[in-house]
DNA sequence: CGGGAGTGCTATCATTTCGGTAGCAGCGAT
DNA sequence: ATCGCTGCTACCGAAATGATAGCACTCCCG
């Protein structure tokens, strides 16, 4: 089992340590973004937070659970389940850009076509 | 091998075709995010590319400069290797918050070393 | 008591992705 | 022609992920 990635440690890719570096390992493994996305708008349980990710294996959604439990940016409580901390919420506020971003992203995507720039 | 994640269409874990869905997919993969921070500086050759990324296997490397090239973020130069598209350069732009946010994140999880919230 | 339905979570195994090493083909300069 | 650089592919073992089944616990209702 692989472990959670830290500021001010070597991480996947990185021996730097920098925090970057840590929250890139942290949010680039599958579905870390996506929970924290799922639990935009209040708390989940664990299964509904499950379906909310279309199906995800309970094996990796526990795994990313408590990375990011570890990484201080969701908690749980047994009786409302999984939610964002002030900090996870601090991380959606500066993710944001990037969501309104990836429009503009599809657009260009989507007018592009035909004109696909030079690939050697 | 898998296919390149488009907005509009079905992703990993989602069926929904969302940009920020295929976004998330696209820079979700290893190394994604880190090729194309590596390349904010100017361009780099494939090798020095790699050097850049940690010694990242060719294999996946040249996966995720396929994938990026086909999302329009980056372009290739015979000359002069691989660098960021004007789209390229808008998302780093939009992701600048979170390399700041990041170094806050670093400082609230070492502060916060001994005060282990909830963990049910 | 005794289901039944909800909770979080583990076990197991197939599939996919990634990592590490070696090496090829092309090109320009020496 | 040999050196050094370029991008890139083949191969195979290791690691991460996907899919399914099911367990232990709690609460509630009869």
């Amino acid at each position: 089992m692989a472990r959670t990635p830290r500021p001010g440690l070597p991480v996947r890719g990185s021996r730097t340590g920098r925090p970057i570096m840590a929250l890139m390992d942290l949010l680039g493994r599958r579905w870390a973004l996506r929970v924290i996305w799922e639990l935009r708008d209040g708390r989940l349980t664990f299964r509904a937070l499950q379906d909310a990710c279309g199906g995800v294996s309970p094996t990796v959604l526990n795994e990313r659970l408590r990375e990011l439990r570890e990484s201080g940016l969701l908690d749980a409580d047994g009786a409302v389940g999984y939610g964002l901390t002030p900090l996870g919420r601090e991380l959606i506020e500066h993710a944001l850009p990037l969501v309104t971003w990836s429009a503009r992203w599809a657009a260009a995507l989507t007018r592009g076509r035909g004109t696909p720039r030079s690939s050697r």
